[in-house]
DNA sequence: ACCTTCAGTTGAAGCGCTTCGACAACCAGA
DNA sequence: TCTGGTTGTCGAAGCGCTTCAACTGAAGGT
């Protein structure tokens, strides 16, 4: 392995010379940078991360926690992580990736140990258990969700009440009187995970608003747990003409059903959907949705956390605003005969 | 932060000891180890991850190269990488995240720089332009997936060849002599991806050999493309009594469209799926299916990376034999009347 | 001509850990 | 009693980098 000492026998100057070359934290003169970084070229150097780690405190990586939940919608994990991974290259960091199974405990290791110079936390519960180490050890840290009391934290997440308010404004706009949401699965709201219990009580508190009716109801998310939390919901209210999806795993069993049943979308029945933009279009309708934004979740994540590591930027909430697309399978409601 | 210095003085003891007594490399009395571990606790030290690093060279961390492609399946990607996570970690690792935007500089930059001890690649290309690198670097790594030259290096992989032949197999058996094949996206095969390729030439080989027509096409994970993959399918050859489908995003898509022309599944089409278990359960029929075992692929990986980081074990393919589940989406094949 | 300033460079002191060789202290065998 | 082999512990030498204080020249001001 070629060293920074090396380089700089190489190049003709002092192994500090060198270092600052690489940290641009003193100034150099062109010529010297330009020998040093030939030299670095000709023999290949890269600088050993340990060692930087050791001698500067910082590890320039940082910790993503991603708690397995299989009954989460994983392509917007996937999604999530994958933006974080990216952006965090273009701060020169890299992620190491950290599941649930250590539970809160890793936390501890990670700060404890240097590992990570920050992290970020995702699927974050409303009482999460990882908090209370968080804010202990004092380490830049972001959250991709909300909990019950966000002080003192940074949080990054769609403005689920506002989403669920939209979803129901449109509905009403367009005449809907009766509107049905199929949920995430009931473990989802058991575990008290926030975006699931706001988006729930912004389509409920905006419902009460405008006097539309409002029926919420989880759903797994197989064909058959669609079939019949379908079936329940047309049984206790036949006049529905309208469904808001949340649960994207269910989105087009949900339509595949409502098609068999003889339910013309959008003619007959509207449907909104909570979702990717990518799932809403692929869809066997083209769905109106309020697009989760994951990508520019990551990203910002990872921009807060670095402006924290840089010793900038306060704690905040972070809401990223809903938007809803209007797609083929909204429309007004039936008129009743 | 606590230092191992402040662990020894606190016991009683030189760092050397307590730095015994934390690998285990040297004999030390019961009554020092347990003295030393009780200054752990009561202290809460956490060893230094970059001191560590740079004294024996080790980081304890494996990278995971994971480039994103977004015509590929992601649950799967997932939960490898989750099942590398939890591995990785029982063996008292940690897993960096690397994604393909860097290209296979990463490898270099990884490798270079000493930040992991050993890399995983997925999405492995038949002629992928990371294995140069890989093999001139002379790391621990293993791919999951095989590339068209594996000498010398390690992969693990579902064995897809066989998984084709199989699905033919079983089909064949049941008396079917038209089967559609449902493949990845153009793309994935236009990239030379191992397991895309391997799959079709397992399924024409044993085709050809059991006297079965096969035809093979390629279809994008959306509705619109099922449908028209479908309908060419039929045009082509209306006596498809069977499908075999390798692109997951479409198997309800396929099922789908299948009820709406008024065939039934099993009674007038088979359909066989090759994907991860649960899908194959959660689809509208319980699909007759190939698994892909992606936990057991992830973990694997690990085990072997880890042999190799430790000095044991050859470079070897690793190649899971295909086990089909059969389920309620596939029976005899219909009688001509 | 002299002093100041500052850009450019350097040597040396660590960062917190691992590991090697040395060395007591002890036991068993002769 | 002495020798030889364990066993348990320690001191010191790094690992490869960053960074601080200090130094050197040359440019600028008076």
């Amino acid at each position: 392995m070629v060293t920074l000492a090396e380089v700089a026998r190489h190049a003709g100057v002092s192994a500090s010379t060198v270092s600052y070359v690489l940290s641009g934290k003193r100034s150099i003169s062109a010529a010297t940078r330009e020998r040093v970084e030939r030299s670095i070229r000709e023999l290949g150097y890269h600088p050993n991360a340990g060692a930087r780690a050791l001698a500067s405190n910082r590890s320039n990586i940082i910790a993503l926690m991603m708690p397995l939940r299989t009954d989460m919608y994983v392509p917007v994990m996937m999604e999530i992580a994958l933006a974080v991974a990216t952006t965090a290259r273009s701060h020169d960091h890299d992620v190491l990736l950290l599941t649930g199974e250590e539970g809160p405990a890793a936390v501890r290791r990670v700060v404890g140990s240097g590992l990570a110079d920050a992290m970020i936390l995702m699927d974050v519960e409303l009482d999460d258990a990882r908090l209370p180490l968080l804010r202990e050890a004092g380490r830049p840290a972001v959250l991709i969700g909300i909990p019950a009391d966000p002080t003192g934290l940074t949080c990054v997440d769609l403005d689920f009440t506002a989403t669920g308010a939209l979803c129901v404004e449109h509905l009403a706009e367009l005449g809907h009187r009766d509107i049905a949401v199929v949920g995430e699965a009931a473990a989802v709201y058991e575990r008290h995970t926030g975006f699931a219990e706001r988006t729930r009580d912004g389509l409920r508190a905006r419902a009460a608003e405008l006097g539309v009716r409002l029926l919420h109801r989880p759903c797994e998310g197989s064909y058959a747990a669609m079939a019949g939390t379908l079936a329940r919901i047309l049984d206790e209210r036949p006049n529905t003409t309208a469904f808001i999806v949340q649960n994207e795993a269910v989105i087009d069993p949900l339509l595949s059903l409502l098609r068999q049943s003889g339910k013309a979308v959008p003619e007959d029945v509207s449907v909104v959907a909570i979702c990717p933009d990518p799932v809403a279009v692929q869809a066997s309708v083209r769905l109106t949705s309020v697009a989760i934004p994951a990508q520019e979740m990551g990203r910002r994540a990872v921009e807060l956390v670095m402006a924290k590591v840089r010793g900038q930027e306060e704690s905040l909430l972070d809401l990223l605003p809903p938007r809803l697309t209007v797609r083929s399978s909204s429309g007004p409601a039936p008129t009743v005969h």
